[in-house]
RNA sequence: CGGGAUGUAGCGCAGCCUGGUAGCGCACUUCGUUCGGGACGAAGGGGCCGGAAGUUCAAAUCUUCUCAUCCCGACCA
């Protein structure tokens, strides 16, 4: 391709708006245009990212036995009241009319159209396992778009459903699943994690999440310095203090009531008491469809609702908001002793020898609380968030790392939440009706180029891996009205693209400075520099952009050098 | 949805406090010189200052409302 012929409107400044290195990169480049918030255009550039791991995914499915298909974006309210998601969406859902004042939804994902789909053509146990799967434009009118690309409202998303039989199949496929995500993010030049993830509302089995590792990430993983523990922050396990033993103290003090006027925080308490955060014991007020209940954690801890909820086996759980309660809860003094209502206690607090807490009145505080002896009624168990450092929940001897990371892909196995409520059902081997048992596996594709970005770039741009970038060399005759220079680029740019090599020749009658500038932005693996100096040796220039190391080549050698070089990247 | 900020030429910004009819850099057009890391000179083109209402002889500037965009938080199959 002649850069005068693609259309790459690139920029010497970032846009004010743009906030993280992708996001200004890609518009910089000339990959996107923002239409309106959360809404990009993609440019002829940016799609060819787009295609390349359309296509590697693509490739992957298929492998895997996945069809390829194609819904409709535009779905009826029918389907989803069926489902149970019409009211239960919110209004991430984007709702429309048509003409008949007919309510339809722009898909925000597909289980309901597949499963409609399938329920009416597939009757039989022999007609299944089915895995298909589709790369399209989704729309949820997220309330907080952000970052570009990575958290648009609408965005290209692949989605694959499966469908099964029994456990065993659908375990089989998710399996197969969770090793083709591997495939397309390793082939897409991306260090990823394969973390185990919370299932959510969805409430299924087993589900993991795919992230690329990047300080711009929105969740936080964390994953052990040994063993192959990986696991999304919201829901990582810790090694439960209680195993190992409770706290011995031969010397525990009687409780005792002090003054702590005006000490709210655990960071005023600290230091007005001169002791460190892990002697106190934090009571947090929970709201929940069981009542009011309190959490209890150590000082240094936080208490994560999803834990606590579960613990609890509740239906829904959030802190209490402080405005609106009544006044016999005295906030910022609660503690354990003596508090009316229902308390769940992480059970990190048996390990504390001594402890401090709030003493349920207004500026005051309890000293010498010894746990295992005054708070051994409550329930315990693990309800706060894993931090960095923590032991590692699997093995004897690693210790938690903790890193921001990027959702590239998630998998479900969501059982039969859809195939029952929507009815999904065949007759088995004995003539029996069952439900399917479904999965459903996604990946983020305008996302995952975003992260490409975000994990390759320097301070000059972008440094495509060659798997996904727009082209893989960049042809620069620096003086374009050098007739020899001119010769030379052509010649080398048309034996490229001969043999199959995706090539960019800046034709444009720019500058050299300005050529050297927009070709480390755009980021091509190899650039290719021939100018008139050099040549009249025979010579051209090989730039490899990320290493930005150079070597000089004889001409004729260039495209042969060339190739071998790009597929030893 | 709560908090904060910003809307002035394609992009980045100044002007606003102290009202007097819009400016800088880059980009763009033409000519000349230059030509291996975002050249130089000269001459140009482009903006109802996000929108509406109000105050005023006069509004980019003051007031009110509204819309949009971004950031932080809450939320997030």
């Amino acid at each position: 391709m002649r850069y005068s012929q693609i259309f790459i409107p690139t920029l010497k400044e970032a846009p004010a708006d743009a906030e993280i290195a992708s996001h200004q990169y890609m518009v910089r480049a000339g990959l996107i245009r923002q239409l309106a918030s959360g809404i990009y255009s993609t440019l002829p550039l940016g799609l060819r990212v787009i295609r390349k791991i359309e296509n590697i995914i693509r490739e992957e499915m298929d492998r895997i036995g996945g069809q390829e298909v194609f819904l409709p974006s535009i779905q009826p309210s029918e389907l989803w009241k069926e489902s149970g998601r019409w009211d239960f969406y919110g209004k991430e859902l984007l709702r429309i009319r048509d003409r008949h004042d007919r309510e339809f939804c722009y898909g925000p994902t597909h289980e309901e159209v597949i499963t409609d789909l399938v329920r009416k053509e597939v009757k039989s146990y022999k007609q299944l396992p089915l895995t298909f799967y589709q790369i399209q434009t989704k729309f949820r009118d997220e309330v907080r778009p952000r970052f570009g690309i990575m958290r648009g409202r609408e965005f290209m998303m692949k989605d694959a459903y499966s469908f099964h039989p029994d456990e065993e199949s659908v375990n089989k496929t998710y399996d197969d699943m969770a090793r083709a995500y591997s495939n397309i993010f390793e082939r897409c030049g991306l260090e990823y994690k394969k973390v185990e993830a919370d299932t959510g509302a969805i409430g299924g089995a087993r589900s993991h999440e795919f992230h690329v590792l990047a300080d711009s990430g929105e969740d936080e993983i964390g994953f052990c310095d040994i063993c192959d523990f990986a696991s999304n922050l919201e829901l990582a396990q810790r090694r439960i203090p209680s195993e190992t033993g409770e706290a011995e103290n031969q010397d525990a003090k009687a409780i005792e009531e002090i003054s702590t006027p005006g000490k709210k925080t655990i960071e005023e308490v600290t230091s007005f008491l001169s002791i460190t955060p892990q002697e106190i014991i934090k009571t947090v007020i929970f709201e929940s469809n069981a009542g009011l209940v309190a959490g209890l954690c150590r000082g240094d801890r936080e208490i994560n609702p999803i834990k606590l909820k579960k613990l609890l086996d509740c239906e829904w759980l959030h802190p209490a908001d402080q405005s609106k309660q009544d006044d016999s809860i005295a906030y910022g003094y609660i503690g354990p002793i003596g508090l009316k209502l229902p308390m769940y206690a992480d059970a990190e607090i048996l390990q504390m020898p001594q402890a401090v807490a709030g003493a349920n009145k207004t500026d005051c505080h309890l000293t010498g609380i010894y746990p295992p002896r005054d708070l051994s009624t409550i329930k315990t168990g693990d309800i706060c968030f894993a931090k960095a450092n923590d032991p590692c929940p699997q093995c004897d001897k690693g210790t938690l790392q903790v890193k921001r990371g990027v959702e590239l892909g998630h998998i479900f196995v969501l059982g039969n939440k859809y195939s029952k409520s929507m009815k999904a059902h065949f007759l088995d081997a004995n003539g029996k009706e069952q439900a399917m048992i479904m999965g459903c596996y996604g990946i983020g594709v305008g996302r995952t180029a975003a992260a490409a970005i975000e994990q390759l770039h320097d301070e000059k741009g972008i440094c495509w891996p060659k798997s996904i970038a727009p082209f893989q060399i960049e042809v620069i005759p620096v003086n374009i009205k050098d007739e020899a220079t001119v010769t030379a680029a052509e010649t080398l740019y048309k034996t490229l693209t001969q043999n199959g090599i995706e090539t960019l020749l800046d034709d444009r009658p720019e500058r050299a400075g300005i050529k050297f500038k927009d070709a480390d932005l755009l980021g091509l693996p190899i650039q290719i520099i021939i100018g008139p100096k050099t040549l009249q040796e025979g010579l051209v220039e090989l730039r490899i952009r990320k290493s930005g190391g150079t070597l000089s080549i004889p001409l004729d050698q260039a495209s042969e050098k060339a190739q071998k070089i790009l597929t030893e990247l």
